[in-house]
DNA sequence: GTCTATACTTGGATAGAC
DNA sequence: GTCTATCCAAGTATAGAC
């Protein structure tokens, strides 16, 4: 999302061709991490995938990693931008819960937590690539923690479990969901504890009185 | 585990320097998984960092694949026999989580989970390696499940919550935290969460009267 | 700005000497 | 059983034509 490429020339904007070509290879680039993983995103698969040639990358992006990277960008705005109107009204834990499961649900199937999975685990292989890795996961933290504080309240859960810790566990446990689900390509392990919280959520706030959705059993 | 390597020869046992290269190869294998990723797992820098030549990998395992499966394997049955020991007087949720955080805390320090993520998401890229990888998951997650069943008793939370789809949580739970830990290079917002279910479990523990190790507050 | 061609490096895998 | 040498494929990156 930062600086915009090594070329220099032309009004600033960089031109509409430019703009599109750069386009088509971010997506390219999250096609590729998601089908064939960080170990076979290469400039030359990623460029096949595209229908540009492979050199482009390199004069666009000046690296593959920073493609990737750009590519990472792309996923957490999109998504990021999605998830603050979904969240909006949320304000029990089982809303939360609810719009989490939809949250999972789409990202799973879009193959969008699996572009973080493959960043962040090929960056191990990558000395420089951790740091900037890390700071895009960032704000999928942030989002969890202030989406889970907002559902709290005044709940006398805040003092019980400090939101950000909470938030750390929740990203924690998307990402490993994903890898399992993707490893053996079934979703439904998943999708079920997301039915279970919803069950335990509205039977704690039935239990603490605070509010009541609907009856559990 | 399985199949001893392509070559015929020797009686049977096929020597003890066979066997001690193998072992060799197999630590570099893990090692080099830890330092330096699935990417980085390459033939070359698996034998350089055993002291050994490229070739024999491909002697004794066929492909650099089966060797890091070798080393899979290696490390959950390392680690999946010293599971059994620790967790056979886990009677009670408490006792489970006080466990598990041992357990975690040495795997993570280790770097044992390392291993898992990276062949996880590495397999992502050699369709065959999926399975097999996915086969060597099962072991942890049959292991988390039966610790969960044993330490539940015959408490009524087991009809609320299956052990099966509990130990898929907390599993992948495992995998989100090391990944998280190992980004930032900081296991302390990790270990926080081990300190918070244990106190939510004494708490629970109060609450339904079952068991009370200790005073909470 | 995009494409073709090419230099250079690294990696998987095999052959053959020891 | 291990090592040296080597082949071939694939990857990053750059130069120069269009």
């Amino acid at each position: 999302m930062a600086k915009s490429g090594t070329a220099s020339s032309v009004s600033e904007k960089g031109g509409a061709r430019s703009t599109e070509t750069r386009r088509l290879l971010v997506d390219a680039a999250i096609a590729t991490l998601q089908r064939e993983g960080f170990v076979g995103a290469s400039a030359r698969a990623i460029a096949e995938r595209a229908g540009l040639n492979q050199g482009l990358i390199f004069y666009h992006f000046g690296s593959v990693a920073n493609l990737l990277l750009a590519a990472l960008d792309a996923v957490s705005d999109e998504r990021l931008a999605h998830y603050g109107a979904m969240v909006a009204g949320a304000d029990s834990p089982g809303e939360l819960v609810e719009v989490a499961t939809d949250i999972f649900r789409t990202d799973l199937d879009a193959g969008y937590i699996t572009v973080l999975v493959e960043m962040i685990a090929g960056a191990s292989s990558t000395p420089d690539l951790g740091p900037e890795v890390a700071a895009r996961i960032g704000p999928w933290r942030e989002f969890a923690r202030s989406a889970i504080e907002q559902s709290l309240g005044d709940s006398p859960l805040k003092a019980l479990l400090p939101a950000a810790d909470v938030a750390y566990a929740v990203v924690a446990l998307y990402l490993g969901l994903e890898m399992l689900s993707h490893l053996d390509g079934n979703r439904q392990p998943a999708l079920n504890l997301f039915a279970h919280a919803q069950r335990l959520s509205q039977l704690l706030a039935a239990m603490s009185g605070t509010s009541l959705p609907e009856a559990p059993l």
